[in-house]
RNA sequence: GGCUUCGUAGCUUAAUGGAUAGAGCACCUGACUACGGAUCAGGAGGUUGAAGGUUCGACUCCUUCCGAAGUCACCA
């Protein structure tokens, strides 16, 4: 179905060559819905036609007003106010697009070339439970997708799971040390949060070690051999801390060692690492159930680590990137304005980026997606820029496709979420928080089963982050995120609610709507409702879910003004009641399907 | 220092180069014998960080500056 702009569009450019002889694409000009102070629906903005037509803005608002209005039987009246054309459809035609609708039932969803796509994100590392930025990562990714499902392309969702390292050592070792072959089931914890306990406890003693360390004469020899002598006791050691773990350590020796025993393919460590990080993928299914998300595929670091050396060598022999005298593979990328970027270490090892190349390679090869999508916060912007500029210098078919989906990060009222600063807030604690905070209000009004808490809450907390552009830094405010009052998820659910609790109490009549005179918030309704698939189009162009966020949210806002405007079952006529309800079905539709793009579920009831 | 992103009401934010910058929260007034008040109507609150420039028209584009964040590892 195409819609109301467009149909207007063409009529403009069909007028345009009938009285100037001159084509003009119906894309090159703009119509936009008429602002509340002026009289009309539409308004032609003929700034854009004046150079093509040579003539002045005023006059061609009157020239093609004139023509419409006499040529186009659906445009009621027009008006001339300086170079805007404010155009009126008469009500016939508002009345046919209700039916319109009605008909398709994708009239709310852009028709695209079907492409297949895949968006990446989430990516956790497994020492740690999921938190805020991973609910900001996997919302953001979540929705894009659907986004683009909702386009008609095929998608892959797919993560990148971080299960190596000294970080999963440092959990494994604390477990072994001071375990004693505990389980989560015998600690009563979620899996995952027991795996994220001794990775703490780890920290916690290796602190303690480190603390004690530092009132030994060797540590006092150090401190007195430092370079910075501007530094005081406290602050050295501070900027001494990972060196400690490196070179003196007790703790930090061993967590090497089983590192070291790991890539040695130890039978005894690979074992343990496989019970441990299997007791976190548990636990994150959890999370990724309760946050209503899946994925199709999972790549783990400790297969994909290897991956990119033929590439680079490849690109070696033929010239993309050059050899050190000490056997590093290097690319130079100043000519995209970026630096010099390492590929393989002088010993032959692979670094961050070499695996990045890799895996896209494994990718495309396994999916045939020429287009990915990286869900990731905004530190690495960089990274992805060189990923992406070293794809299309070794020629990548997909190379063009690639985009990194950058996102701020997500900040505490009281200054910057970090884990060692002991602000971070678990995904877990804050879902539970918010669905607590649901059942509260839910009280207070009448008693609603546990489902429908679940999805006001969540709604609360999903549309709170999605809401907000994601290219921001935004500030999470716990209160705020749990409000369910004005511009958040509860809002939006609460007008599907009364729509469905209208259509719940109608009884079926077949009498149509025939000569019904749409009134002004209808033709606003309407209006809004024809504007959904370019929405969604503009949301996928811009890998945008806040764009669909506002979207809803304005069409919300609107039924909510309406149902105090107008009674729908004892409306003025039989005619009247049947293209309300019609209507208020349609924006329920509309509702409905925008908001599962966000992955927010609208209950019946509340 | 180079590069990237962001600066809009007290707070959180919206606005393909188009008409008088639109909302929500908080604050103040009103509207329930209800198609569900998790709602609505109204009030107050803005030099869109600053200064130039381009344009018929700039929150939007360009330049310079100010401020915030990130990044510029043989870390991931």
């Amino acid at each position: 179905m195409k819609d109301i702009i467009n149909d207007i569009q063409i009529a403009v450019a069909e007028a345009v060559k009938e009285i100037y002889k001159t084509d003009i694409a119906p894309e090159d000009f703009l119509v936009n819905p008429t602002k509340k102070e002026h009289q009309g629906d539409y308004t032609l903005v003929t700034f854009a036609l004046a150079k093509a037509l040579r003539q002045a803005p005023p006059k061609i608002a009157a020239d093609l007003g004139d023509y419409l209005a006499t040529a186009r039987p659906w445009i009621s009246d027009v008006e001339v106010i300086q170079g805007f054309l404010n155009i009126s459809l008469g009500d016939d035609y508002w009345s046919s697009r209700l039916g319109e609708m009605k008909r398709d039932p994708n009239f709310w969803k852009p028709a695209m070339p079907k492409e297949k796509v895949m968006v990446e994100f989430s990516s956790p590392n497994t020492n740690k439970p999921l938190h805020l930025g991973h609910i900001r990562n996997i919302l953001l990714g979540w929705s894009v997708s659907k986004i683009f499902e909702a386009c008609g392309h095929e998608v892959f969702k797919v993560q990148i799971v971080n299960d190596r390292g000294i970080a999963i050592c440092k959990s494994m070792l604390a477990w072994m040390k001071f375990g004693k072959d505990q389980t989560p089931e015998q600690a009563g914890r979620k899996s995952d949060h027991f795996v994220g306990d001794w990775y703490v406890r780890f920290e916690t003693e290796f602190v303690k070690e480190y603390t004690l360390w530092q009132s030994t004469d060797e540590a006092k020899a150090i401190f007195e051999k430092r370079t910075d002598r501007d530094l005081d006791t406290p602050a050295f050691f501070k900027s001494y801390k990972n060196k400690y773990f490196n070179t003196i350590s007790a703790l930090g020796k061993e967590a090497r060692e089983l590192l070291l025993k790991w890539e040695a393919h130890d039978e005894e460590t690979i074992a343990l690492w496989k019970k441990m990080n299997g007791w976190v993928y548990a636990g994150f299914d959890e999370t990724y159930r309760q946050l209503g998300v899946d994925f199709d595929k999972l790549y783990y670091e400790s297969e994909t680590y290897v991956l990119g050396k033929g590439i680079v060598e490849e690109g070696l022999q033929k010239g993309v990137f050059y050899q050190k005298n000490d056997g590093s593979v290097w690319v130079d990328l100043t000519d995209d304005g970026l630096d010099h970027k390492i590929l393989l270490r002088s010993d032959g090892t692979s670094v961050y980026m070499t695996q990045d190349v890799g895996t896209a390679q494994v990718r495309y090869d396994e999916f045939g997606a020429k287009r990915m999508t990286y869900v990731v916060a905004d530190e690495q912007n960089y990274h992805f820029q060189a990923l992406f500029a070293i794809m299309k210098k070794l020629g990548a078919p997909y190379a063009d496709g690639l985009h990194h989906l950058s996102y701020g990060m997500v900040d505490l009222p009281e200054g910057k979420m970090k884990s060692r600063e002991g602000t971070v807030v678990d995904a877990d604690d804050l879902m539970r928080t918010v669905i607590d905070e649901a059942g509260e209000a839910a009280a207070e009004r009448e008693e609603v089963d546990d489902d429908i808490i679940r999805m006001i809450g969540m709604a609360a907390l999903k549309f709170f982050i999605i809401k907000v552009d994601p290219r921001k830094r935004m500030t999470f405010d716990p209160k705020a995120s749990v409000d369910m009052h004005g511009q958040t998820g509860p809002y939006i659910q609460n007008a599907y609610v009364r729509i469905q609790s209208i259509l719940r109490r109608a009884e079926s009549s077949d009498s149509g709507y025939a000569g019904y005179v749409v009134n002004e918030d209808e033709k606003l309704l309407l209006n809004m409702l024809g504007q959904s698939a370019g929405i969604i189009e503009n949301a996928a162009r811009d890998y945008s879910p806040a764009v669909i966020a506002n979207y809803a949210f304005s069409l919300a806002k609107e039924y909510h003004r309406y149902y105090h405007e107008v009674q729908v079952l004892k409306a003025e006529s039989e005619a009247a009641k049947n293209f309300r309800l019609q209507l208020i079905e349609t924006i329920g539709v509309v509702l409905k399907n925008t908001m599962d793009l966000l992955g927010i579920e609208m209950p019946d009831r509340m």
